[in-house]
DNA sequence: GTCTATACTGTGATAGAC
DNA sequence: GTCTATCACAGTATAGAC
């Protein structure tokens, strides 16, 4: 049986591998080993606890977004948003995952609303600074092909699952070939 | 209202944009004018409707993943299957976001199971050339990221909506880095 | 072939005992 | 603070009139 304080943790990894929508409070109930009232008595209602759920991780999108914007638009201050990015990648990949591939389904909710206007930002300024649709496909590759990757790794593959250590140098590498690339 | 035949388009926008389990058959009853009842007279459930919305989609999958196993593991060859895959995934975006996006929610829907075991085809393709997890890695990250940006082009943009001629171009570009780059 | 009406199940949320 | 019991409602699916 969960304490209260984890059922954020635990509603967030159904959230993200299940679907908000497909999630039924019950289902996180039981896999806390509590009842379904209980849920709600610490949470009022499903969608205060995915603002719970997705806290931590928009708190350090922000944070990443606030840096990012102090800096100028050279490839080295790319490169560091890229260090930073990656990290929070590797260590929010689930509320990441869940921006990216339910942020339509859930666009009336707070917590995402604040979320998809921090990408905005972020995707906003690349394309200030390549000023070209190509630089924000770019982006939008980058960003989506890691939160996918990152959530689902190990679903395709036969042998074990990624670790997260060894992908940081590949992450790195393969986004910035992406986003932070000597400009042509 | 809309004819019957032109069901599975309603319901694929719907199922790609909000979700397959946080769409209605009264949401898709609504868009197309008639009555739940009368989706379920030619749909016999939400399932089968589901299956009728990604037939095409993933009939067009296993075409490229037959033809592409036929072909040899050179670059040019990689270069062919990409200009197929840049088609497949423009004209069929939406049921692509599907299978990329609610996979895992939808794991036990039978076209779902079929749309992963051919994706599973290629991804171990691409991993026997390169037998790297990168290699791996690379593939996730395109299939992904271009499905995301594909279903949700202009979401993020200020600008008109992206164009699929206009994206072509630059997609083929962009996944060529990623998986068919020269060998290093 | 389309509709209204209905059965049945599961949902989010509340009340109240302990 | 956790539980059982219950509420009102929406979900899929079916029955039967037309």
């Amino acid at each position: 049986m969960a304490t209260p304080d984890e059922l954020p943790r635990i509603a967030l990894e159904q959230f993200s591998s299940a679907g908000y929508a497909a999630t039924s409070l019950q289902n996180i109930a039981d896999a806390a080993g509590v009842s379904k009232a209980s849920v709600l008595y610490h949470f009022a209602s499903k969608e205060q606890l995915l603002g719970a759920a997705l806290a931590r991780t928009v708190d350090a999108l922000e944070a990443i977004v606030a840096s990012f914007e102090g800096l100028d638009t050279s490839l080295s201050a790319r490169r560091a948003f890229l260090a930073e990015f990656v990290d929070f990648l590797l260590e929010h990949r689930l509320g990441v995952h869940i921006f990216v591939n339910q942020a339509d389904a859930l666009e009336d909710v707070a917590i995402i609303e604040r979320a998809n206007a921090l990408v905005a930002r972020i995707a906003g300024h690349f394309e200030r600074q390549g000023g070209s649709m190509e630089e924000q496909v770019r982006f939008g590759i980058a960003l989506a092909g890691a939160a996918y990757l990152l959530a689902a790794a190990g679903r395709f593959r036969q042998g074990p699952a990624l670790d997260p250590d060894e992908l940081r140098p590949v992450l790195t590498r393969i986004l910035g070939e992406l986003i932070a690339r000597p400009a042509r």
